[in-house]
DNA sequence: GGGCCCGCAGGG
DNA sequence: CCCTGCGGGCCC
């Protein structure tokens, strides 16, 4: 593959671990009308939570939705909001209530993925605020690279972690959101 | 439409 | 095994 020299040569098991990477027979931009969707396809395989990987190895991959505030979508790259400390882990959603940790398994798996530079896939979900998510369903949008993970503040004013994406080159376009409620 | 509460995959 | 989580359906 043409990204070959992204990765880690030291991590070459990518090759036989089926977790990581594109999934055979779904194409960026595929679309899922909910989770259990895109777990069949083994897109994302959790219910629920919005990064799936491990501490060692790295994120598989994350889901963009609404819940974190604190995200912010510019497409091509975006800016993602680690898991817990919300005030409702059930309803996906709540305000911040306490501060997020690199210690969490998950938060500590995509900051891991800063240091393989395997790519991750990327799905977005419904979300007014950001201009690329999809009206309704989930979305399938390609591989993106972690590019930074570090400590930030919630508009709550609790500790978040925090983590910077990039886009592959030469994927297809992102549609844009119809019910995009943003200014620009 | 909002509040509520259900299951389940999978990593540790 | 155990616990958690960026859903989702249902009831009002």
């Amino acid at each position: 593959m043409a990204n070959a020299d992204l990765f880690d040569p030291t991590l070459i098991k990518r090759e036989i671990d089926p977790r990581f990477g594109e999934i055979k027979g779904v194409k960026v931009g595929t679309l899922f009308d909910n989770r259990k969707a895109c777990a069949a396809k083994g897109v994302h395989s959790k219910p629920m939570a919005g990064i799936s990987g491990t501490v060692k190895e790295g994120a598989f991959s994350i889901v963009l939705a609404s819940g974190y505030k604190d995200d912010k979508d510019e497409g091509e790259t975006f800016i993602y909001t680690g898991t817990g400390g919300q005030e409702d882990s059930f309803s996906g959603g709540g305000p911040q209530v306490e501060d997020q940790t690199f210690d969490h398994p998950d938060n500590a798996a995509l900051k891991k993925s800063v240091e393989t530079k395997r790519p991750v896939r990327v799905i977005r979900g419904p979300n007014r605020d950001s201009k690329y998510a999809p009206a309704k369903g989930y979305r399938y949008d390609g591989l993106y690279i972690v590019e930074d993970a570090y400590m930030g503040k919630s508009k709550d004013g609790y500790q978040i972690c925090q983590y910077h994406l990039r886009r592959l080159p030469d994927l297809p376009p992102l549609p844009l959101n119809p019910d995009y409620r943003g200014s620009d």
